[in-house]
DNA sequence: CACGAATAGTACGTATACGAACGATGGCCA
DNA sequence: TGGCCATCGTTCGTATACGTACTATTCGTG
């Protein structure tokens, strides 16, 4: 009963994994959830505008990068279907940070591009950028910073 | 210009970190955002029932553990503001799968429970749980996975 | 005991997030 | 060229997510 030939036999015969309990806090989903209200919060502290949400902050940085693109390409690049990317854009243009005009050369298409006040507003957030990711990575030492945007990256 | 001596100067100078490019797609916000969002594609998917929610199924996993709690402490169980708990809960008990009552100990409290309906029903999703979190870790292998729920519980 | 602070739940407004349906336009190919 | 299909943008409905304000109740302390 002691010996290890029996004890590998046995393994043989359970070979499945010890399977922990289901505990709903250790679940992948529940963390990016919870992990993301938290790095939204500190956006939201630290952008220094608290009229700009992360969305809005993503979108206007590609803009400012691009000069003008589609409303799809945009939505597309940050990661947002085309019904977000919808209300989005609508709000920034609301506000005067986003300009639109129709695609000269596809009619079906609305090209976007920052006005001069959105290219003022988003230069100054992205004073801001790297401060709310540090604070966001905060808990980490800098390998365990490296290794959780290294993991993101593959699971995105 | 060319002696290493000099180079060595011209470092001193410039003792910053070299500061990488700061690009959207690298920051941490982002990368929750976008992972967070496959993640609930893929429950969506997996989970086995179209109607349920992450939220909603992470509230009645909860009420299933404690089988009575009031609405504020389900909301910090599983770490929503008692706004959100409030539409959470009232879709759930539109669908007969929450029940609740008034605390008799204290006025101020509603007491949450699963009904029959939503006992069987969380029942049938806890089977599909580890099916969701596997589908999604699965561009990671073992160690990484470990890796990434434990950095993302620092950072929660 | 009384009063002010804290807590629980509700209601309203705003902002992602996304599926589905829709009309207009463009591309492709028989 | 004509017709089919894909793409672009809009709209609607539903569901988190959260700040703020409000009422009711409870707690703590003088």
């Amino acid at each position: 009963m002691r010996n290890v030939a029996k004890k590998q036999l046995e393994t043989k015969v359970v070979p499945s994994a010890p399977s922990r309990p289901y505990r709903i806090e250790e679940q992948v989903g529940y963390l990016l959830r919870r992990a993301h209200q938290r790095a939204s919060a500190i956006f939201q502290v630290n952008i220094g505008d608290p009229n700009i949400t992360p969305t809005q902050y993503s979108s206007m940085v590609k803009l400012n990068e691009y000069t003008e693109l589609s409303q799809n390409l945009l939505g597309r690049l940050v990661g947002m279907d085309k019904a977000t990317m919808q209300g989005v854009v609508r709000r920034l243009k609301d506000r005067g940070l986003v300009d639109s005009r129709p695609d000269p050369g596809d009619a079906r298409r609305t090209l976007l591009s920052l006005t001069t006040d959105g290219q003022r507003i988003v230069n100054k957030l992205l004073m801001n950028g790297p401060a709310v990711s540090r604070e966001t990575l905060k808990p980490l030492n800098a390998a365990e910073q490296r290794q959780l945007l290294d993991l993101l990256s593959k699971i995105g």
